[in-house]
DNA sequence: ATTTTTAGTTACTTTATGTAAGTTATTATA
DNA sequence: TATAATAACTTACATAAAGTAACTAAAAAT
């Protein structure tokens, strides 16, 4: 038997990516600071679970909402230093995307 | 407006590691080849979802599965050159997990 | 002949996500 | 002044994905 128990902190990790459209949410958000509605339409999550997200991602430190005192009032929504962090492995994962998968397999 | 549209190529990747489990156990097999059973009791997968996920990671290039004709028949999955690939994505995961997730958060 | 083991599959339940309409606050338009 | 528009959500309901537990098929061991 191969039991080597896999790390908390690393299952953590993998959990919070994969939950759907979270690491497009920060892919998206590595370019700047964004209104819910731009990111709503940036990417083809639905506003019930945009608003979910983005709340579970305050919650883990890596995302901040910001309310902008203007008229009318802005929220904008960007990565914190620990959003930030998460970088390189989108990278990876952009990197992987070019080398490995292929047109015909696009739309399987 | 900041419409950049996302890389299909990249959006694809993403899409696969965000299924629930996939990354996980992606991650597992990097261990060496292994039996249904021994994924089963390694990750906390049911056995629907890890046949469906094998399918699948299969059908992508990314596992194989050999059927070893020893009596009784043993069946191994392992991961291709492609699925071996996606291993600095996952070392760059565990490289954040250890530096950003917390004790206190695990049970979060 | 009966029980075990492995690698699944099936039927059914629970959870997650999608869809579309509604809400609140403010601003623009007729 | 009344009506419509926009932004950022929320709510109720529908569909899809995942969990649970029981079942199956083939072979081997008792």
């Amino acid at each position: 038997m191969n039991q080597s128990i896999i790390c908390p902190r690393f299952e953590k990790a993998v959990s919070l990516l994969s939950q759907r459209w979270t690491t497009l949410l920060i892919y998206q958000l590595l370019n700047g600071p964004q209104r819910f509605g731009t990111i709503q339409s940036s990417i083809a999550i639905s506003g019930r679970v945009l608003s979910e997200r983005l709340k579970e991602l305050e919650h883990q430190g890596i995302v901040k909402r910001d309310v902008i005192p203007e008229t009318p009032v802005r929220i904008e929504y960007s990565l914190t230093e620990k959003g930030f962090s998460l970088e390189p492995i989108l990278k990876e994962i952009e990197n992987w995307s070019q080398v490995w998968v292929k047109k015909e397999e696009l739309d399987t």
